[in-house]
DNA sequence: GCGTTAAGGGAACTGTGGTGCCGATAAGAG
DNA sequence: CTCTTATCGGCACCACAGTTCCCTTAACGC
C-alpha cells in the first residue's frame, strides 16, 4: 500500500499551478453559465487550453472539480462588519448573502455548487467546509455582542450566523421566492429576535 | 403553430398509466439509491421493465422525470397538526421534517430533488409548487394562532412556517450540521421567537 | 546547470447514452 | 363491437465522453 501521490501535488508549481488556476477559472465561468450538470470536463480542457487528459487524469470527474473550486474559494475571505450594535451586523451580513445570490454570476455558480455538492460526497464535504469558514469569520459579531450585553450569554455564535442565511437560502433553493433588500432584513430582524429570546 | 400534445396527453388511461407509475416508482428508488446524477434514463427503463425508446420518448431528460415525479409529490397530501397552540404545532412540524429529511429513504430523495431543480429550470418550478403546498397545508396553524392571539396579526403565516424549516435545510445542505429532534426544536423555538416579536 | 521523473498534451480508440425507424398493441370515440 | 391512431417497444445506428498509449516538456532536488 505505497500511498500513490494525486497527480500534481509532487511538483505543484510553475506550470501544474497555472493549469489548475486556467482550470479553475475556467470551472468558475462554465458553472455560472451552464450549472452543474453543464460541467464537461473536455469543455474545461478547451475553455483552459489545456490537454484533455490533463483535466481527466488531475479531477477525473465534475464533482471533484468542483470540489477543488470550492476549497479555492474557502481560502479567499472576506471581512465582516464592526458596526458596534448587532442588529445593524447581521443586518450587513444578510444584505451581503442576498447581494451574492442575486448577483448574475456568483448567485448561479453558488446554486451549481449546491447541486455539485449533492451529486458528489467530495464536493459535500468541500462546501460544508466552505460554510463553516464563513460562518466562522462572522460569529466574531455575535461574540461582541454577548460581550457588550446586547445578547444572552448562552447565545451560540454559529447558530445565530446560520439562522441569518438559512431563510435567504430556503427562498433560493426551496420557494423560489424573490431575494430583495426587504428580505435580506427580515432574516436578520428574525435571527436577533430568535437569539435575544434565548432560542439559539 | 397547431399544439402538438406531449406523448401521453390524449389517452392518459391504461397502459400509458401504468407506464408512468412505474417509471415514477423507478425514478424515485433511484434517486434516493444513486441521486440525481444517477438518474440514467436507460437504467430506468429496465428497472421500470419499460421501452427505453418510452422513457426518452415522454421525459427525455433526467430534469423532466424529476419534474413530474414532483408533480406526482406534490398531490399526496400530509395532514397537519391541530395541538390548540403554536408552539406544540411548530414543533411537530419541525420535528416531521427532521423525520423526513433524516430517513434513509426520503432524505436521500429530498436531496436528489434539490439537486435536480438546481440542474433543470422545469424541476425547478416543480419543487417550488411542492413547497408552496406543503407551506400552504401547514399555514393554517398560524392563522389558528392569530385567531387565538397567540401571534401578533401582522404575521405571515407562510412565512412563519417556512422559517421552521429554513435552519433545518440550511444544516442538511450547506453546513452538513446534524440533523437531531434537538435541532428540531430549536428550530420551532427560533421561529416561534421571531413570529412573536413581530419579525415575520 | 544537470538529471531525474512528475506532469502535460496529442491522437487514436471504444463503450455506451441517446436517437430514428417502424411494426405491434391497445386506448378511447362512435 | 369496430375503427382510428396514440403510444409502446425492439433494433440498429451513431456521436462523443472518457480512456489508453506514448511522446514531450519542465519542476525541483542536488
Amino acid at each position: 500500500m505505497a500511498a500513490v501521490p494525486p497527480p500534481g501535488a509532487v511538483r505543484p508549481g510553475g506550470r501544474t499551478a497555472r493549469v489548475r488556476e486556467a482550470v479553475l477559472q475556467a470551472a468558475g465561468d462554465t458553472l455560472a453559465e451552464k450549472g452543474f450538470s453543464g460541467l464537461d470536463l473536455g469543455d474545461i480542457a478547451r475553455l483552459a487550453d489545456v490537454g484533455k487528459t490533463t483535466v481527466y487524469r488531475r479531477w477525473g470527474t465534475p464533482g471533484a472539480l468542483a470540489a477543488d473550486l470550492l476549497k479555492d474559494m474557502a481560502e479567499t475571505s472576506l471581512p465582516r462588519a464592526r458596526n458596534g450594535s448587532v442588529a445593524e451586523d447581521l443586518r450587513d451580513n444578510a444584505r451581503l448573502v442576498v447581494k451574492t445570490l442575486t448577483d448574475p454570476r456568483q448567485g448561479r455558480l453558488f446554486k451549481a455548487l449546491i447541486a455539485a455538492s449533492l451529486c458528489d460526497e467530495e464536493a459535500a464535504r468541500a462546501l460544508h467546509r466552505f460554510y463553516a469558514v464563513r460562518i466562522e469569520e462572522w460569529s466574531g459579531c455575535v461574540t461582541d455582542a454577548i460581550g457588550r450585553g446586547e445578547l444572552p450569554s448562552g447565545a451560540d455564535p454559529r447558530r445565530v450566523i446560520a439562522a441569518v442565511s438559512a431563510p435567504l437560502y430556503y427562498a433560493l433553493l426551496n420557494t423560489g421566492e424573490a431575494l430583495d433588500e426587504a428580505a435580506a432584513d427580515r432574516a436578520a430582524a428574525a435571527a436577533l429576535a430568535a437569539a435575544r429570546a434565548g432560542a439559539l
